[in-house]
This record gives structure tokens, C-alpha cells and sequence, in this order.
DNA sequence: GCCGTTTTCGGCCCGACTGTTTTCAGTCG
């Protein structure tokens, strides 16, 4: 049992105090406990000796000995009886945008359903509209909730399934007899979440079946749904901490055949039939064994000799479900696409001043070693109270403390000062002018849910810092990725406004914003706005998640040119802050 | 639940928003 999944033990007896209606003081304890679980180094040596449990932060006694059961039989006392009094469908339930603990306590008082299932038949039998602070709007909204949590409960985030992949792909990387193994699939098309995973591999001939077999046989598979001759899916137990396995299917293949299967799994399929059909006019069949004139192999090893015997050159994964690919690609014309390569500098992220996890000086660290030119250090204001946003006075005095922070690299890397706002439900920044005009670089973040016009909303950022400071506008916040409902937000427009005065709108990296920013990037895409691709990394780990962002900004057809993490640090302050 | 003591229990993270409410409970971040 790995420490995600004695986190995820943890939370979830959490998630079900609270449906029991425990004291909330306890059920932080079983939070904080589990997100320092989430947090810490390899288990192994810490669980041999309770006392070095003990010294973790937030773990006392109770949660030393609870985590102790979980780490040897999987769940523990209290979390056994919780299930027992309520039931597994109350944690799902959760994951329903509008409905909590409170609510679901209620419906299972009321009428004794603890499932998805049952509480939308109570809401389409109009049930839920009796209850205590009920309403047939209501009703309305968590039915759509539910839908919108159906649509997406299957998937999983990308960088679940990146980690996932690695494993895969390297339990058969080395392997006698196997010459190569790649992912295909929606991840490598750079989809934000992915309902599974694809790997194809190239071996020697006649050693498909074996090498199957061996993958099939890690110890990560929890179960084969289906053995074929060099194949094999089956679900990985390893779903990231939430719970659940991942569907991952492997295809080996012969290496002569690898570039055309690979092809074919990345997919879509529509772009498999489309090279199918442009194959057969110039007289050529494409099948997943190779590209064949007249039954003789022409090629097959490669994508790019595939593509390149088509006419064709080389189409990047992300833009393989773009409208008219075939045609750029056969007049040289495929735009050019930024990538993680491309990106100097990282403009927000967060320290232990608010809600990080590292200080200035340990994000600065972890950015000089990526190779980076600049970072900004963008704690949240004081509208978001719950992780100790910044008021006018510790803003001021955390500036200070990131420009000695700044000096103090010597130029080696520029840290600069920023800011996350809010922008409120009546258009104000919940920070005053003044404070803001110290901030090098402002992010702001708008809810989805308010009423405002993009217009309103650029124009009120605008008038708040002024000309001075490279402003940003960030995710809308608000949705978690797995649970959101559709948001009535008009990103078209935001960009349009964003790029008539000069603003740039981020791409957000974070995993569970990603589908987010995927919506903002493709409506922005058309419109010329400046794109800023930022990671929010709460930990210096987190720096890693560029790489999720870039591959949102592929699928959306953004280059480089339009990126502004791409321009060295003058650059960067000079570009953005000419009014344009 | 944990922590840090003013060693034995009080403090812990809280403000904005929504919808139903007639003064506020529930959810969210």
C-alpha cells in the first residue's frame, strides 16, 4: 500500500466524519494527516518505526497507529464502522458539484439513498424538492451536476496517467527482444484527462506473444481483461491515489511494423482512416502492419517514413484531430508549435507564505535547476482566507522579501514579485491600487460563475494596476476538473478584450485545471491574445507540470511567438508592459 | 484529530457567494 493510498483511506474517513457530522477541527486532523502522507518520502522505513511517524507533522498517536492498519490490512477501524453506518456511494456523492456533507446527510435521513443513481431518481421523481433549504431550482442544478459528473467520473487526469505511463512503458523498456515502447492514445494527442492508457511495442520477430506475456505479469496489473495473440488489457491497479484501476492496453508488434501501429493507436481514428484513404489514391493500401503497394511493404518502421511516403510530413500527435492536417501537412504548412524546450520562465506560482509548500528561495532553487530565466512569486490575496491570503500589509512585506530574494541570485535567475486576486462578485480586486503597483506581475482570477461580461472584467484588471506590471488573466477558479458542471463563461471574449489591451490569458497546468485552460486555449487560439503558461506550482515538484500545459497549448495550435514564457526576462517586462 | 503550552485544555482557517431565508445554512475554495 503505497502512501497515496493510505492518503486516500484517510480522506475518505474524512469525507465521511463529515457526512456523520464530526467535530470539523477532527476531520482537518485526518485531512492534514493525509495530505502529509500524500507529501512524504517512501513509506517503507517510516512505518518500521512508529516514532518516526510520530515526528511527522500532524500525526499523533491515533493517526500513527490508524495509519499503521491501513499501510498492512488496507483500512482501519473507524473508517470500517463509517462505511458500515453510511455507505461507499456517500464518497461519490461528493464528487457532485452542489451537493455536501450537510445535504447528503439529509437525503440519507429523509429517504435512505446514498447513490448517485438514487439521488437523481429522487430529484427527476421531484423528492429532493421537500427538503429542508430544497428547491425545484435546486433540484435542477444538482441533476445537471450529476449529469456533468457522469461525463467526466471515467477519466483521469493527465498527470495520473503520465505517472502511470512511465511505469508501464518502463516494465517492458530493456526487456530482451524489445526494441521499443511508446505511449499512443489520447495522452500522447495531449488530452487533458484520458479514460486509458495505450502502449505499443516494437520487438524482434517472434517474440510479440512473450513480450506480452511478461507486461501482463507486472506486478502493477491488478487484473487481465483480455489476452490475445501480442496483446493484452488489463486494468493498472496503480489509479493515482483515487481508488480505482486504469484501463492500459499493450500491442507488440513486430519493430518492421512498429511506426504504422503506432500511428494507428494514437489515433483518432478518423485521422487513421483519413492517411487510410489518401494511401489508396496514390495506390498504396495502410494497414497497422505497414504501408503496402501491390501486398509489398513500403514502409513501416517509422511515423515519419510513413507520413513521408504519403507526401506528407510529419504530424505532431496534438494536431492529428486538426480540421484540414492532411492538407498542411502535404503543403509544409503545419504550424509550429511551442514546446517545453521553449519555456524560460515560470510566472506563477505559490510559497509557504499562503498555501506553497517551499519558500521563496526552495521554488527559486528548483527553477534555476530546469534552466529557467525568471520566476514570479504569486501568493493569493486576502480574498482566499482559507489559505491565508495576503493583506495589503504582509504583501507589502513579502515583496520585500522576494527582491532580497532576488538580489540575492545575482542575476542568475530573476525572481519576480506578483500577486493572485480576485476579481470580485462586483468587479473590484480585493487589494488595494497601491499595493498592487509594487507587483511585477498580476494574476487575476475570475470566477466563472459571476455574471460579468469579459469586458467588464479585463477593463476593471486594467484599471486596477494599470499600465505598470505584466497582468494576467488566470483560470477562472472555482470547478474542480473531475466534478465540474458546464460553467457559463465566454472565453472567446475574455481573449478578444485581453488582446485589445495588451493582457495576457494563462494556461494553468495545475491537473485539475487543465480541461479549463484546454477550453480557454482553443477559444483563444483565433483571437491573437498573449498566452501565458504557468504550472500554479504549490511545491518545487510541481514545476514539472509544464510539460501538461505545453501539450494543452499544442493541441490549441499555439507556437512559440505567442507564448510570453518563452521571452527572457527583460524582454518579458518590456513586451508586456507597452500598452498595445 | 494534533499541537503547544500560560502542562491539561483551548485553539486550530475563514470570507464570499448562493438560494432560500425572513436572518442564515450550506458549499466552495
Amino acid at each position: 500500500m503505497d502512501n497515496r493510498e493510505i492518503a486516500r483511506v484517510l480522506r475518505e474517513t474524512a469525507d465521511l466524519m463529515e457526512v456523520a457530522g464530526d467535530d470539523p477541527f477532527r476531520v482537518r486532523g485526518y485531512r492534514k494527516a493525509a495530505d502529509t502522507i500524500a507529501g512524504a518520502a517512501a513509506m517503507t522505513g517510516l512505518l518500521a518505526e512508529p516514532a518516526q511517524l510520530r515526528a511527522l507533522p500532524g500525526i499523533g498517536p491515533k493517526l500513527a497507529e490508524a495509519i499503521q492498519q491501513i499501510a498492512t490490512t488496507g483500512t482501519f477501524a473507524l473508517h470500517d464502522e463509517l462505511l458500515r453506518r453510511y455507505r461507499p456511494g456517500m464518497l461519490e456523492l461528493l464528487n457532485v458539484q452542489g451537493l455536501g456533507p450537510k445535504t447528503i446527510a439529509t437525503i440519507w435521513e429523509r429517504h435512505g439513498v446514498a447513490t448517485v443513481d438514487g439521488v437523481e431518481g429522487l430529484a427527476q421523481a421531484g423528492k429532493l424538492r421537500t427538503l429542508p433549504r430544497m428547491s425545484e431550482k435546486k433540484e435542477a442544478q444538482i441533476l445537471q451536476a450529476i449529469a456533468t459528473y457522469r461525463a467526466v467520473s471515467g477519466r483521469f487526469l493527465r498527470s495520473t496517467a503520465e505517472r502511470a505511463a512511465m511505469v508501464a512503458r518502463l516494465g517492458l523498456t530493456g526487456k530482451s527482444g524489445v526494441r521499443a515502447v511508446e505511449i499512443g492514445g489520447a495522452f500522447r494527442r495531449g488530452e487533458e484527462t484520458v479514460a486509458e492508457l495505450e502502449l505499443v511495442a516494437g520487438t524482434e520477430a517472434g517474440r510479440e506473444e512473450e513480450t506480452a506475456e511478461e507486461w501482463a505479469a507486472l506486478p502493477e496489473v491488478a487484473e487481465v481483461k483480455e489476452r490475445g495473440p501480442g496483446y493484452a488489457v488489463v486494468e493498472w491497479a496503480d489509479g493515482g491515489g483515487s481508488g480505482r484501476t486504469m484501463p492500459v492496453q499493450l500491442r507488440a508488434i513486430p519493430s518492421e511494423a512498429f511506426g504504422a501501429r503506432w500511428i494507428q493507436i494514437t489515433g483518432p481514428a478518423s485521422h487513421w482512416e483519413a492517411l487510410q484513404a489518401r494511401a489508396a489514391q496514390v495506390g498504396m493500401e495502410l494497414t497497422p502492419s505497414g504501408l503496402r503497394r501491390q501486398g509489398a511493404v513500403v514502409a513501416g518502421g517509422s511515423e515519419e517514413e510513413i507520413y513521408r511516403a504519403l507526401g506528407l510530413s510529419w504530424i505532431p500527435p496534438e494536431l492529428r484531430e486538426m480540421e484540414g492536417v492532411l492538407g498542411a501537412a502535404e503543403s509544409d504548412s503545419l504550424p509550429r508549435l511551442v514546446a517545453v524546450g521553449d519555456i524560460r520562465c515560470d510566472l506563477h506560482m505559490h510559497t509557504v507564505e499562503t498555501d506553497g509548500r517551499a519558500t521563496i528561495e526552495e521554488m527559486a532553487a528548483a527553477a534555476l535547476k530546469r534552466g529557467y530565466a525568471a520566476i514570479a512569486i504569486t501568493d493569493h490575496s486576502q480574498a482566499l482566507a482559507m489559505a491565508r491570503g495576503l493583506n495589503e500589509e504582509r504583501a507589502m512585506a513579502h515583496v520585500r522579501r522576494i527582491r532580497a530574494a532576488d538580489q540575492a541570485m545575482g542575476g542568475q535567475l530573476r525572481i519576480f514579485t506578483g500577486i493572485e486576486v480576485d476579481i470580485l462578485a462586483d468587479g473590484r480586486l480585493d487589494l488595494a491600487d497601491a499595493v498592487l503597483g509594487e507587483m511585477d506581475i498580476v494574476i487575476a482570477s475570475v470566477h466563472s460563475r459571476f455574471e460579468q461580461t469579459a469586458e467588464e472584467m479585463t477593463a476593471r484588471l486594467l484599471r486596477a494596476v494599470g499600465n505598470r506590471q505584466v497582468r494576467i488573466l488566470g483560470h477562472p477558479t472555482g470547478r474542480r476538473l473531475l466534478r465540474r458542471p458546464a460553467y457559463a463563461f465566454d472565453f472567446e471574449r475574455v481573449a478578444t478584450a485581453c488582446a485589445a489591451e495588451g493582457v495576457a490569458m494563462e494556461i494553468n497546468a495545475a491537473p485539475e485545471r487543465l480541461d479549463l485552460s484546454a477550453d480557454l486555449a482553443r477559444k483563444a487560439a483565433a483571437t491573437g491574445v498573449r498566452i501565458a503558461i504557468n504550472t500554479d506550482a504549490h511545491h518545487p515538484d510541481h514545476l514539472d507540470f509544464i510539460r501538461h500545459g505545453v501539450a494543452t497549448a499544442r493541441r490549441a495550435g499555439i507556437g512559440p511567438e505567442r507564448v510570453v514564457n518563452t521571452l527572457e526576462p527583460a524582454a518579458l517586462l518590456a513586451a508586456l508592459r507597452a500598452k498595445s
